[in-house]
DNA sequence: CGCTTTGTTTTAGAAAAACTATATGAAACA
DNA sequence: TGTTTCATATAGTTTTTCTAAAACAAAGCG
């Protein structure tokens, strides 16, 4: 870029709409502006060019040799920066790019992709498993599902549904529980990151904690989810999680009760950025089948 | 051009250098403005695209998957723009354009290009031969070489030497011509689209040109000199026009007597653009050529 | 020949964009 | 913990670009 910053490129883009179609007029009318800018922007390039670009025939005008030439490489280089933006556009419209966590991802959100992409052909998906807090706006993430309380600043926050959690273990297990209080004798999986204590769920029922049977202990929520179906204990597993294992009977609910923890589930976007149709067309799917888990 | 209306030119730029640099700050060095100015642009830029081109590390930014394609294909775009405009530069360093009168061109300005090219080998020489009135400004071309009376308005003129006529003639046909009243027996031969009267000549030796015999009339001066090297007459020839055949023989002069026509030669260059070496040089050696010839 | 058409340039003023300087914020360095 | 490095926000200024209307200029036409 050694010659590139003598020039305005307005100008130039003036000169290549003029080269291109012939008159100040039409080039004016396809770039939207008076006649009159135009004829401005060129005359001011030829002066930084130090060089006439267009002749003045009285009936108008018309590339000069070097004009010509020049006109030609510039369409070339605009060419190449329109098809950059379009690329870009493209790119927007037509994929789709989702932070969640990965548990989330493996546990609810994969199953169900087939039916979305079924639907929605056109929609590349693309995944992004973390659990750090994006900001749709300084990332190309166009939407996010995070546990919390909803209460995230810079971001759209749409409440979802609850966070809903119980006990659930391997069917072999459940068959030794019959009442809550059977829960202290089995052993208890813990996900060494959650920050959700089992007072949630046992607290209600006058039970503590402190009296429950230590199991095994993994640093991820699946890795929690793949012991219990292995049979290796009893965890306390978010409702949305453990789903569709207790659906096909891997993982049962040895109780009724649930407990609500203070966090609920959120779908974040960005709060400047106006909504694309993918977006909206992702949420109402996304809530389609959140609809259809609770019923079931 | 669908997709490059929707943004700012400069912000383009602005992302471009950005994305080269690794840096705001590197860019804003490039570009020579603030690191303010960079963001804001940038950041106006993802606005117009509706997608972000930048991750914020903290650290700096970093391109997302997106905006590192973007910015290759943007680079290439501004390449080709900094080529075309490079390649006018060389183009107006290097290529000088002349016009002049074909007749001058053929018999008085080609032959000693020669001797130019071989001092100025860099300098491409274009000549554009034709009569018309040009405008500096508005053509590419860089300097005119006319006759009259250097009162052309929106132009530079400069003053290279007086027109001067005479009647030459083949060396047979001056055998006959001892006085100048002899030339009013021998054939004239005339150029129909001259505006140089016998007269001119006559006049200060008491002679009328309706008293000359009417030979041959050709549209075109070389066509007279090359009838008058042919033996067909006598012309009323310019002093320029009619040097080289004078020096070598194939004309002569029958008579001493030169007439000054209210014409002299100009040299034309533009009235506004600050002169390039290329034109300053040519002139030098213009009026080098000019004083060799007068010295003959 | 004057009149109309077509097309560019010239103005002056208005509107929009870009820039600077400074303050602020956030992460890494050490 | 303070320092450095980098990016962003804000507000005011400067610069650029634009519009609208008039002025030109060259053809084409009755």
């Amino acid at each position: 870029m050694k010659h590139l910053p003598r020039v305005h490129l307005n100008g130039l883009r003036a000169v290549e709409a003029a080269g291109r179609c012939g008159s100040l007029s039409a080039a004016a009318d396809e770039l939207g502006v008076s006649v009159g800018a135009v004829s401005q922007q060129i005359i001011k390039t030829e002066a930084q060019l130090g060089a006439a670009i267009f002749e003045r025939t009285g009936r108008g005008i018309r590339p000069t040799g070097l004009g010509q030439q020049f006109v030609d490489r510039l369409s070339l280089g605009f060419q190449t920066l329109d098809a950059a933006v379009a690329m870009t556009r493209h790119h927007t419209d037509s994929v789709l790019t989702i932070s969640v966590a990965p548990v989330f991802a493996s546990k609810w959100l994969v199953p169900r992709l087939a039916r979305y992409t079924r639907a929605h052909p056109e929609t590349k998906l693309r995944l992004e498993a973390s659990t750090d807090l994006i900001n749709p706006d300084s990332s190309d993430i166009d939407l996010a599902i995070r546990v919390g309380e909803g209460d995230w600043p810079g971001v759209k926050s749409e409440y979802l549904l609850p966070q809903e959690v119980f006990p659930v273990c391997a069917p072999a297990l459940a068959d030794a529980l019959e009442t809550p209080e059977d829960i202290l004798t089995a052993p208890i999986i813990r996900d060494a990151n959650s920050n959700i204590a089992w007072d949630v769920w046992l607290k209600p029922l006058g039970l503590d904690q402190r009296d429950l049977v230590e199991g095994d202990s993994f640093t991820d929520a699946a890795l929690c989810l793949d012991a219990a179906i292995a049979g290796q204990g009893v965890m306390l597993a978010w409702h949305t999680l453990a789903h569709d294992a207790l659906q096909c009977g891997r993982l049962v609910a040895p109780f009724q009760e649930r407990a609500r923890t203070r966090y609920s589930y959120w779908l974040i976007t960005s709060e400047n950025r106006q909504e694309p149709a993918k977006v909206r067309e992702f949420k109402a799917w996304l809530r389609g089948e959140i609809e259809e888990m609770l019923e079931i």
